[in-house]
DNA sequence: GTGAAAGCGCTAACAA
DNA sequence: TTGTTAGCGCTTTCAC
């Protein structure tokens, strides 16, 4: 409608013109200095600079992506952002980003395939150049659309087959088999297991890496003594307490996750159990909280640090390659026993 | 260089012109078929939705926020996602901005002014119509900036004469009192404060209400009893040790945060106290975790809903108000006091 | 009701 | 080295 600056002459936060003004060079020479070109000269980018401060002047990012096509934002999905292992990665992960000048985008699934859709969809709006799924297999209902859109991808425990797509594996199986090993060197036999909500493809691994576990050491899996719970606080509970209906518990219980675990120390308090005197605990993740309980949890370690190291890394080689050299790479994450005090040899028999 | 699609006839993630191509309409039909104009008639609006899906496009949010001017993001700062208070805040605060159409753009200052700094800088540059600073008191320097670029801000106790900012007051002295008041009842009379980090504003709040309600009740606060943490786990536990290497040791502590609290409960049960028989403790937040410690944690509950909510509430009023009709507001979030188990009479007195 | 066209603030050719 | 200019994908006048 009007020419440029024509409505409102002074009332506006400044823009790359009116630096160039200031600087009396043009809105080119801006533009490079502010991202670094190597062309511009020492006298020119002093002259810029200066202007850019004088005017308090922050580049528009969304001009930015929408010219260069390029967001700099890579997104991070985790399954559940109340269970402290979420944010202690999303911690890392935002560290590691913004240290190589990515941006993140963060959002919780909850385990909502609704809300999964959403949220992925307002990542490809915002033109992510990448995504993490750290909701550990719930992502089918979204990869398509990711993939259509060609945006690089990390999925943990999941392998695709597309070059675009990345994949962490997480070694639980060396952790889960060193707890067993343990509590078998312990004394205990009656070792029961308190799963993850069976949609959730890292519950399944962890648990199938329990039967494997238990059967090296050959001990029996029975079937009552593995409960499904929902890797909460409440979920441990309840699950405790399925296990206690059942004549001649178990002496020990291995849990999928430390919030199961500590509802599970909470259990057994109510119900007037000692641990470890009474049963023995373990938990997994070795969240901040786990050094904390009461006693202080036994559990298997899984790296943030590493989990979010390998999800930028994944990103990052995904996004800066040119597409046609992107192939399928495997990460993997190892995971380790923590001995605290929530485990001892089981009671005498009676 | 290349006219409209002669680089790559195909190979391209559908825009507005494909879309409009394929409904055989202007783009400026299928923009207002996508932003709900009344304008355009069914028929239409029919065909434009059909080629939407076909074309699976997605609206590049980058391009309508710079023509549009408005991005329809709100930026929240936590002090540190890493306390379980914060996850719990985000994820309320996420729920109703995405209900009401809005993303979020989540950073954690970790208490660095440094961190601080650039995460505003990253949120002006993204154009973020609010930002909700729930740093709790260590905003100021970057105050400046946000109110250069006229951007809307939401704090808490943090009153700031500008009619763009918005100010949510947490009357922590409503449930410190009753706290004080049910020790005192409970016959305590010496009550230790382990109190948070000076520098962050709520702390200090929170330390002043405890000496009021101490005054209050007619009871001294003993210089020594007063001892600074860090509100993490830690921090909880060395504030214990410093406490009990005192003579005549308080009966009570009261906490500035459940983290401390939490601290605390471990650090006494390692000293062989026991809660609540030997020492009562009283958190404040009300985590989910509170409810799951051993044994559960008395604690001033702080609503997570409410104060995204009030939040959420002051962002939207001020970023949909004309600029003129901008007016700085204050909202109350309250508190209460959770009886749960970590709260007894004191010891009888050697 | 619908379409044509002018930019939003910036980057990246290309020209000088 | 620096400046000129053509868009990035979209919304929004304005004219029909």
């Amino acid at each position: 409608m009007a020419r440029k600056g024509t409505r409102k002459p002074l009332d506006k936060t400044p823009d790359i013109r009116a630096v160039a003004a200031m600087a009396k060079v043009s809105i080119a020479t801006v533009s490079r200095t502010i991202n670094g070109s190597p062309l511009v000269s020492d006298r020119l980018t002093k002259r810029v600079w200066h202007a850019i401060e004088q005017l308090n002047y922050f580049p528009n990012s969304h001009a930015r992506s929408l010219v260069s096509g390029r967001s700099r934002i890579f997104g991070i999905i985790v399954e559940n952002i109340t269970n402290p292992f979420f944010p202690e990665l999303i911690q890392c992960f935002e560290e590691i980003a913004v240290a190589h000048g990515y941006e993140i985008l963060v959002s919780s699934s909850n385990s909502d395939p609704a809300v999964l859709t959403t949220c992925v969809r307002r990542m490809i709006e915002r033109k992510v150049e990448g995504v993490a799924m750290l909701t550990f297999g719930e992502e089918e209902p979204v990869l398509d659309q990711l993939s259509f859109h060609d945006i690089p991808l990390v999925l943990a425990e999941f392998r695709l087959d597309d070059p675009k797509t990345s994949t962490i594996l997480l070694d639980y199986a060396t952790g889960i088999r060193a707890a067993i090993d343990h509590l078998v060197q312990l004394g205990h036999r009656k070792i029961a297991y308190l799963a993850g909500p069976h949609k959730i493809h890292s519950a399944m691994t962890r648990e199938n890496d329990f039967r494997t576990a238990m059967e090296a050491v050959g001990l029996p899996v029975q079937k009552k003594w593995v409960v499904e719970c929902d890797h909460t606080l409440k979920g441990g509970v309840a699950g405790f307490d399925r296990l206690q209906a059942l004549a001649a518990g178990p002496t020990a219980i291995l849990c999928s996750n430390d919030m199961t675990a500590i509802g599970v120390l909470r259990a057994a308090y109510l119900k007037g159990l000692r641990v470890p005197h009474d049963l023995s605990v373990v938990g997994l993740d070795d969240i901040d909280f786990a050094e904390f309980t009461l006693p202080p949890l036994t559990t298997i370690r899984l790296s943030r640090g590493d989990l979010a190291r390998a999800a930028f890394e994944a990103l990052r080689q995904q996004a800066e390659e040119t597409s046609s050299a992107n192939i399928h790479r495997e990460f993997l994450v190892s995971t380790s026993l923590v001995l605290r005090g929530s485990t001892a040899a089981p009671p005498a028999e009676d």
